[in-house]
DNA sequence: GTCTATATACAGATAGAC
DNA sequence: GTCTATCTGTATATAGAC
């Protein structure tokens, strides 16, 4: 009320401070899990004393859904509108591309790993980043199919499912390896194959004007 | 060499003991991790002195080890052979139904979560529980599929790649959704239409004797 | 608002009696 | 072989000085 503009939920406190614990709880969070990472570890990394950390969160649990909240909202990735120019098949293809760039990815994986690994004990903390995370991907895939349904390039069917099978047939089993800290078996050549395949695949079961 | 036919790997101790520990560990681990379980809540729970627990096993993360390669042992599923006189597509249907039987059930569920959750301390726990697990699926239908192959009634392509690829189909979003603890939508009348709906698209993708 | 110092609890693992 | 009792480290969270 005072404070003005600047004021933000009553904590005038120092925003970089709270970046950095942010940060640092992040990687270590990521690296270690909720369990394996101690509050004296975030204070030090982030180089502040453990009771600014408590000043600025209530608690461990609090931080975790912090760190979790920002990071998945940075994934947004099918938010990025695909370029205008593009044809199904080539829709498609991008499309997988983002897909596998994102849940292969070294961090991408991580946040997985720990979220599904505490999901045990925090329940809501899993709903919501399946909300925000694999959720709206089948959403946006969704979208972008029952708009070329709709053109008649493809079989009409809930869309929703569709997409799901698209993602999954692109997920193989390389999802569940790099899920379990294997190193997936997919070099850049097979990778492309892989997308290749599957676009031919989906056009195949859901495809028109393929015979 | 002195006690005989009855003496195991030179520990002679109650085995009794030894599985009410092994049982204990398994429900507390399954339950809320590797790290939130305690070595006095397992002493507790299996009805013996921390001590014990120790003597029977050199650390936690020996026990743990030990609960999860029994564990993964009892999952022998796709191990069980096969009726005979089955015909593709029902032999398909039919390990569907094993798979998803398989995948969705809440203990197997715990387990995944927690191997996954662990895999990033534990990578070697992580590779066995996927060797003797997902893997060994993939090998078991990679051969039934390998068979259908060679007598014409599926196209020729690498079983492997096939198998994951029916299996992934199968699996759906439902597995990540249970894996992280939300309960997947999909009824008992659903899961019928799912796995028979899948098993069209497959034999519509590999199948030979359809048009 | 941020620090140092501390209260309190509980973890993994061990010692020693029987 | 199994128990009770304990050592030692470290965790979450808080108190109080500046």
């Amino acid at each position: 009320m005072r404070k003005g503009v600047f004021a933000r939920a009553g904590r005038p406190k120092s925003e970089e401070k709270r970046d950095a614990i942010l940060e640092a709880a992040s990687e270590l969070f990521l690296a270690q899990g909720l369990q394996g990472t101690s509050m004296d570890a975030v204070a030090l990394k982030a180089g502040v004393s453990k009771q600014t950390v408590y000043s600025h969160f209530a608690n461990k649990e609090e931080l975790f859904r912090m760190v979790i909240a920002a990071k998945v909202e940075s994934y947004g990735f099918m938010e990025a509108a695909l370029p205008a120019d593009l044809n199904l098949e080539q829709a498609l293809a991008a499309v997988g591309d983002r897909f596998l760039n994102l849940i292969l990815d070294d961090e991408v994986a991580a946040m997985f790993r720990v979220v599904i690994g505490e999901s045990g004990s925090y329940r809501k903390i899993a709903e919501l980043f399946y909300a925000s995370g694999p959720d709206t991907a089948i959403t946006a895939v969704a979208k972008l199919l029952s708009r070329h349904m709709r053109a008649g390039r493809l079989k009409q069917d809930d869309p929703r499912y569709a997409a799901c099978l698209y993602l999954n047939m692109l997920r193989g089993h390389y999802h569940l390896q790099i899920l379990m800290n294997i190193q997936p078996d997919l070099d850049e050549a097979s990778r492309e194959t892989h997308i290749r395949k599957v676009v031919g695949q989906f056009l195949l079961l859901y495809g028109k004007d393929k015979q």
